[in-house]
Formats: structure tokens, C-alpha cells, sequence
DNA sequence: GAGAGCACTTAACAACGTTAAGGAGAGTGG
DNA sequence: CCACTCTCCTTAACGTTGTTAAGTGCTCTC
């Protein structure tokens, strides 16, 4: 008799299903019990693919920039401009397809050197147009930080993009700030259409770049 | 016989004791247990005051900004820009006071509307100078999300100005990164001297806000 | 002096991350 | 063919966490 034995758990299998399933719990429902259920398996077997649960979900972050990259398909040809704001969208992009990715990704890790090969491609376009490396790195640095900050206050208030948490009613946010007219029409500013408002701003960074190191 | 009692908490006083406790044990190891044997109480004590633990963190994060308002005294004669690099700088300072401070605070909601105060009085300095309220929000926005960017992962490297958590060390990182030149001659960029990297940040995002609304 | 309400305690709960110990199955060596 | 080892998992348990239920004493009011 032949019997059914599951295929050994891996490093990876465990991530992709713990990344399935954030989107349908949380972060904060995210225990190792029930990533273990949805693998058919107790949790301390997962002990022995990670030491803990911090490298499991550095795994998962490191899954969801693998994804990224992969799901992009960038241009070598790309002028810092065109890059930048790629890059960028990418992230936000691949952030928002989990729920409270923004928080997972940046409380994690990377757990090997993958990443490396495009932030050395990024920085190759961007001295390569005449930044030095320095400004390189202050240049994309401070559009990403622009992002991951984004996109974590914006799931704060939409986990995913088709839902909206409670306790943000934008309306009755204006009525308590009656006495603030400027700050209580702000709300709308604040609140809505994040996809404008996000690339706004991500063209304010990109405008401060140019004006700043004066590269065209 | 005059029995010492202890003089009843208020919500104030709790989150003041947990704001010192927070830089003791950091995020992680603030229970509401160490909390309570602080103020020399029994953990579901604090129930009486908060309706859970967010509501803590909400107070905790409300009462850091009272402080940083505090602390500020901005002036209203400020032009925009002055206010937003005060603004920002003050923010970054204030986040930096506290062990985790940037989590906490982009964790967390204000309780009541004093913030609106200060929102309010920045909103007319821009739009007095010419900025339309649309165009005052994203701008104000774009650098506050910057500013908690920065900090959020200044702080996964540095809990507290004068620790550094460890597995950060540059040079390893730069032998790891042997195959790729730029992003380990990157390392010592992004990973040192954050207070000039701020800064220059900074400085990117006023350039873009002057530079793509064309105000000076 | 009874009653109400405030501010807390004691006790307990389910759930969490994590560790210790052991066991089934495959592969290897003699 | 048997013993040994290594891999990958299970069962059981531990201490800790946020949170709830129930009760207790104090103070103020009628």
C-alpha cells in the first residue's frame, strides 16, 4: 500500500501560504497556528524551516520583493526618471497587494543579498546620468521612504484597496473640526483618492530631486 | 489613623508612566502588566481608563505630540518654509525621544482634535502664501510622510540615538555585497550619519514643493 | 445610615510564541 | 538484514499576553 505523504514543507512554500494568507487575517491574526493549519501542519514544525517567527516574516518580505521585481520587468535604458517612478509605483503597487504589507515590509528584513542586483542596476542609471553616488543614494532613498510612509498611513485606513477600516468618516471628522475651517476641509484631501495624491507627491520628490542636484 | 492612598489614576498619567516605560523595555516589552506595576496597580486596572490597549497607545501617541507642540513654540510669522522644516525637524526629534517612537506613533490615532490647532495654523501659513488648500495638504503631507518614513526605519537600525541594534554592521554588508560595487559602497550612505541624511531629504522635498507649485 | 457610583482587586480564560522530547520514515554502511 | 543517522514532523507543555467577570472597599449624596 502506497500512502499519501505530503511533499516536506520548505522555506518558501511556508511563505507563500503565510502571505495567502495575511490578506484574509491580518497581521495581527497572522499566528504561527494558523499558518501551520493552512500547511496541514502543527505549529512547531514550522521551527524547524525558521528560528522564529521575525525570520519567517522576513522571508515573506523578501517574497513580496521578489514579486515585485519580477512583476516589473524594468528597462535598462530607463532614464533616473522614468526609473524613479517605476520603482516606486512598483513598490507601492506590490505593498498594496497585501494587507498591511507596508507594516510587514518594513519591520522585516531581507534574508539574503537578492535585492541587491536591482538597487545596483538603480544606482548604475542614476550616476551614470551624473548623480554622484551619494546624491544617488539621497535621491532614491528619500522617494522610498516617501513611499513605505504613504502606504503605511494609507492602510492604516484602507487594509486593502476595496476596504476602508472604521473610525474614519471623513464627514463627521469635519464636523468636530468646525471650529479648524482649513484643517476640517483638508479631511477630503487627506482621506480620498490616495492613488492622486500619491503621485502627487512622488512628483514633488522627483521635481526636489532635479531642482536640488540641478540634473536633467 | 490616616490610611495613604494612593491618588487615582487618570488616562494622562498613565501614558505618561508608559512613554518612560516604553524607553526602558522598548514596543515589545510593554505590557500592560509592567505598565500597571509601575503605577503600582493590577493590570485590569487600566481597564477602567482605556477600553484596550490601542486606546493606550492612542494617548501615548497623542501626548507625544502634545510635547513636541510643546516643545516647538512656532512662530506665526513663520514664511512656509520655515514651518515646514520646523515642523518636520520637531516631528523627527520628538519620534526620536521615545524607544520605537515612530511605530507607536504611525500606530496609532489622536484622541481628541488639539492637533487640529497647530494643522490649522500651518494651513494658513501656506495658503497665505499663495498655495491653494489642495496644493497646502499634499505639500505638508509629503513631507510629514517622509519625516515618519525616515524615522520608522531610523529606528528598526537605531532604537535609541546612542544604541545601534545589531546585524547592522556596514562592512559586512559590504563583503556580502562584493558583486555589486555600488550598492555596498551604498552601505556607509544609508546607514551613518542619519541627521545630515535627513536633512538633505528634507531639503529634496522643499525643493520639489517650491519647484512643482512654483511659489517662493 | 442606605444607596449609588467610582476605582480598584482577585481570579480566570483563551490564545500566543516557543521549547523539549520523542517518533516515523528514508537513506547509508557494514 | 540490521543498526545507525538524519530529516521532518508530532505531542505536550511552559510562561506570558490581552482581556473579561465578579467582587470589594471607599466616598459622596439623599
Amino acid at each position: 500500500m502506497v500512502t499519501e505523504r505530503r511533499a516536506p514543507l520548505d522555506r518558501t512554500r511556508v511563505a507563500d501560504t503565510a502571505l495567502k494568507l495575511l490578506n484574509e487575517v491580518g497581521l495581527e491574526g497572522l499566528t504561527l497556528r494558523a499558518i501551520a493549519r493552512e500547511l496541514d501542519v502543527k505549529a512547531p514544525a514550522l521551527y524547524w524551516h525558521f528560528k522564529d517567527k521575525q525570520a519567517l516574516l522576513d522571508e515573506m518580505a523578501t517574497e513580496m520583493y521578489r514579486r515585485m521585481i519580477a512583476g516589473a520587468a524594468l528597462d535598462p535604458d530607463d532614464s533616473w526618471r522614468e526609473r524613479l517612478l517605476k520603482a516606486n509605483r512598483g513598490l507601492r503597487t506590490a505593498l498594496l497587494g497585501y494587507r498591511d504589507g507596508a507594516k510587514v515590509f518594513s519591520g522585516s528584513r531581507f534574508t539574503g543579498i537578492e535585492h541587491a542586483g536591482q538597487m545596483e542596476e538603480t544606482l548604475r542609471i542614476f550616476t551614470a546620468a551624473g548623480f554622484t553616488l551619494a546624491r544617488s543614494v539621497r535621491a532614491t532613498t528619500t522617494a522610498y521612504l516617501y513611499t513605505l510612509g504613504f502606504v503605511t498611513e494609507e492602510q492604516g485606513v484602507r487594509p486593502l484597496p476595496d476596504e476602508r477600516r472604521e473610525g474614519y468618516d471623513v464627514e463627521e471628522r469635519a464636523r468636530m473640526m468646525a471650529d479648524f475651517p482649513l484643517s476640517a476641509a483638508a479631511g477630503a484631501e487627506i482621506f480620498e483618492d490616495y492613488d492622486r495624491h500619491y503621485e502627487e507627491g512622488l512628483a514633488v520628490v522627483l521635481a526636489g530631486i532635479e531642482a536640488q542636484y540641478r540634473i536633467s
